[in-house]
DNA sequence: AGCACGCCGACT
DNA sequence: GTCGGCGTGCTC
């Protein structure tokens, strides 16, 4: 006789979909699943009317409101054992918790795009030649040329590998394609293998270097380190050390660099001196080849990786050590979709995987100084450049009530024809940072500031709408009409700031006829590999660059003896807190550029404010004195690293229908802090809404909410606890919203 | 995010 | 009379 049992619930697949919604969806395992442990795996799965790849992020019992019989059963698993796990699944789990966006959005921004839509892990073996019998035996009777050096070198060594073919032979991939057209040569796949290292020795380290590395090397399990060395100091002699030993000890190192860092230069002196194959990882890859990569690291095969933000999340087996180049760059931070940190993630994944962390800059984050100062990371110094070369001379060029030409003063294109005259190159910097442009008196440099905001501390200027007939604080949203005589000097030479490259190289090319006028910007060079070519044409003949940001390090520019930086005033006087800090890192690095071993570098910095004093702490005690100011500056007005914040933006046809939005939203983050502070006083701020930094892009009219809290957990469960509604609330699909938890910049 | 359903204007 | 606009609602 058979009792009647209660069924036992169902196992359910909780799924992580691509998809803005904030939750998992539930589905039966596909029929016929053998049944091993599912989590991290991909599943193809029913949605709706279409079908999506997920990854199962949990397994379990069903909630207790779904209606078993609801349930739809996943298609087909896609990966026999799952493709994310252990230490990578559970960082990513905490990325989206700390983002505060969908797990599924987080996974797919994590895996490059074949993964992401299905595709099975590719083939990961590498590929040699050899010769064919055929090849084997007419190859004495080759002419003399490349084919024929290529049959000698695999009559010689058998088998050989494309990595070792690109270095015994030059252009070998043609006499290849010759003899494989003859049948003389055929490509056979090999198993990759694990690279023993044979790295070639670099220059003899200073002893600053070697203490840097000594520490480094001593290191075992999680630590961070701030490596603070000044330009051309040696900071990649170090990582190379650092990473040599990694290697040695048969571990895997992730570099990452900033966007504008991962030059061919850069990559093959990476490559010269580690002795492994490196990997290298940016914007201009194939989807095939990041999915390649990935793939090679997920199976182990691959030891070093040097990339851009995204390489962040490599799956790394073996893990020894990760790197973050020139640490303070705003590239590490993505800007839309998932809007994480890769600095901060690589943070997270270094402790979780227990290896050191390595952070590197001239010019470091406030964050990182003030970890280092608050003890948690070990603080290396590198404070003498390598060689002889000299810092340049700095000098101030005040230009109120000077005649401008694009931007330019007379003094200055009078000094920039000189240095042309003698021979020397020129680099004229254009600052354009921020977009919001602030009133300032040409004659004695007044900018208008919010008379709320504003306190001896904290200056927020107001920015110039209405077609420069109304000021606006972007912190309050407090309006006034713009005042048409200088409140302090009565002067009528009110001015929005703001001139951009295209017209300082018209100027500067109708009026040095006889020298070449180079503009670099993303405009100019869209293609990979374009500025390269560029500034190789541009020579060493004397000649004036004009760039923004594009040319403030990286690419090597021997016979730049003058640099003119015009355009800082904005960053003086910005709204943004962090645009300060953005411009004394700027300021630091393209200074850097200029002088060369036999002459000494001039940077001259125009301004209308030559006794600003960011100005007089950076050329009296560099960026350390400047740090300490603006650490100070930040910690009385409620900053970062002393605050923590959050930004929503929402978009929309209407101000109105992005400001009633955001008016809920903040209604319920008022709601939560008033439940909260039934238990503690509440810290939560919330300010907005306010019209966004470009308060309209495309027709459609953009505002934000800023959240701060001095502590981080307060805001974060301020997030967790007002999300649900926000997101669920009927003004909500109203929209085009996003948040950004730790925003680069608030404007 | 997609994708459907569902009610109001200018067209073969 | 239909094709199609995008408002509203749902997706295990």
């Amino acid at each position: 006789m058979f009792e009647a049992l209660p069924l036992p619930p169902p196992t359910v697949w909780r799924v992580a979909l691509p998809l803005p919604l904030p939750r998992l969806f539930d589905y039966l395992p596909p029929p016929g699943d053998a049944g091993s442990d599912p989590v991290g795996a991909r599943v193809q799965v029913p949605f709706g009317r279409r079908e999506l790849v997920g990854v199962v992020a949990e397994t379990g019992a069903p909630e207790h409101d779904t209606d078993p019989a609801a349930l739809k059963a996943a298609i087909a698993r896609l990966d026999p054992d799952p493709l994310l796990d252990g230490e990578l699944l559970a960082s990513l789990r905490w990325l989206a918790r700390y983002t505060h966006a969908p797990l599924g959005e987080v996974l797919a921004t994590a895996l490059p795009g074949p993964l992401r839509h299905g595709e099975p892990l590719p083939d990961t073996h590498a590929w040699a030649w050899r010769l064919s019998e055929a090849g084997a035996t007419a190859r004495e009777g080759l002419r003399a040329g490349k084919p024929r050096r290529l049959a000698d070198l695999l009559a010689e060594h058998g088998a050989l590998d494309e990595d070792r073919l690109d270095d015994l032979l030059e252009d070998w991939r043609s006499a290849a394609r010759a003899l494989a057209k003859r049948e003389q040569a055929e490509r056979i796949a090999i198993p990759a293998v694990h690279h023993a290292p044979a790295p070639r020795p670099g220059p003899a380290l200073n002893d600053e270097q070697q203490a840097a590395v000594d520490a480094l090397l001593a290191a075992r399990g999680f630590t961070g380190f701030l490596l603070d060395g000044v330009t051309g100091s040696g900071k990649t002699e170090v990582y190379l050390h650092a990473i040599a030993d990694c290697l040695a000890r048969g571990k895997q190192a992730l570099i990452l660099v900033p966007e504008i860092g991962l030059t061919p230069q850069t990559l093959a002196r990476f490559r010269a001196r580690l002795g492994v194959p490196v990997h290298a990882l940016h914007s201009g890859l194939s989807d095939g080849e990041r999915a390649r990569t990935w793939a090679a690291f997920a199976r182990g095969e691959a030891r070093v990786a040097v990339g851009t933000r995204s390489a962040v999340f490599l799956p790394l087996r073996e893990p020894g050590l990760i790197v973050i180049d020139e640490e303070h760059d705003g590239s590490f931070k993505q800007l839309d979709g998932i809007r994480y940190h890769a600095r901060d993630f690589a943070l997270v994944r270094a402790k979780a995987l227990d290896v050191p962390v390595l952070l590197g800059s001239a010019t470091p984050s406030l964050e990182s100084l003030r970890n280092a100062q608050a003890g948690r990371y070990g603080h290396l110094h590198l404070k003498r450049r390598a060689g002889q070369a000299q810092p340049p001379r700095v000098r101030v060029l005040d230009v109120r009530k000077r005649p401008l030409q694009a931007g330019l003063s007379p003094e200055l294109i009078e000094r920039i024809h000189a240095e042309l005259r003698a021979g020397g190159q020129v680099l004229v910097f254009k600052n354009r940072r921020g977009y919001a442009p602030v009133l300032l008196c040409h004659d004695c440099g007044w900018t208008a500031h919010c008379p709320r905001c504003s306190t001896p501390l904290k200056g927020t200027p107001m920015t110039v709408h209405a077609g420069g007939r109304r000021l606006q604080c972007h912190h309050c949203g407090t309006r006034r009409p713009a005042p048409d005589a200088c409140p302090d000097c009565g002067g009528l030479a009110l001015q929005s700031q703001g001139a951009g490259t295209e017209r300082i190289e018209e100027s500067l090319a109708a009026r040095f006829p006889e020298f070449p006028v180079l503009r670099i910007d993303r405009g100019s060079t869209q293609k990979r590999d374009a500025l390269e070519n560029l500034l190789k044409e541009f020579g060493t003949t004397p000649g004036v660059l004009v760039g923004t940001q594009m040319l403030a390090k990286g690419h090597d520019l021997p016979n730049l003896t003058l640099v003119a930086v015009v355009g800082i005033d904005e960053g003086l006087f910005s709204a943004d807190f962090r645009a300060r800090e953005k411009l004394a890192q700027l300021l630091i690095q393209v200074a850097g550029r200029a002088g060369r071993a036999d002459k000494l570098g001039e940077v001259i910095l125009q301004t209308h404010h030559p006794e600003h004093e960011l100005l007089h702490t950076l050329l009296s005690g560099g960026y350390p004195a400047f740090a300490e100011v603006e650490l100070a500056q930040r910690e009385a007005a409620g900053f970062p690293p002393f605050a923590h914040m959050a930004l929503i933006r929402a978009e929309a046809q209407q101000v109105e229908t992005a400001n009633a939005f955001l008016a809920l939203a903040r209604r319920e983050f008022e709601a939560v802090a008033a439940q909260r502070a039934g238990a503690a006083r509440t810290t939560l701020e919330v300010n907005g809404p306010v019209p966004a930094p470009m308060p309209r892009r495309a027709g459609y009219l953009r505002a934000q909410l800023i959240l701060s809290a001095p502590q981080r957990p307060e805001l974060h469960a301020a997030l967790d606890a007002a999300l649900p509604a926000i997101y669920a609330a009927p003004e909500a699909r109203k929209v085009r919203w996003s948040l950004d938890v730790d925003p680069a910049d608030l404007y």
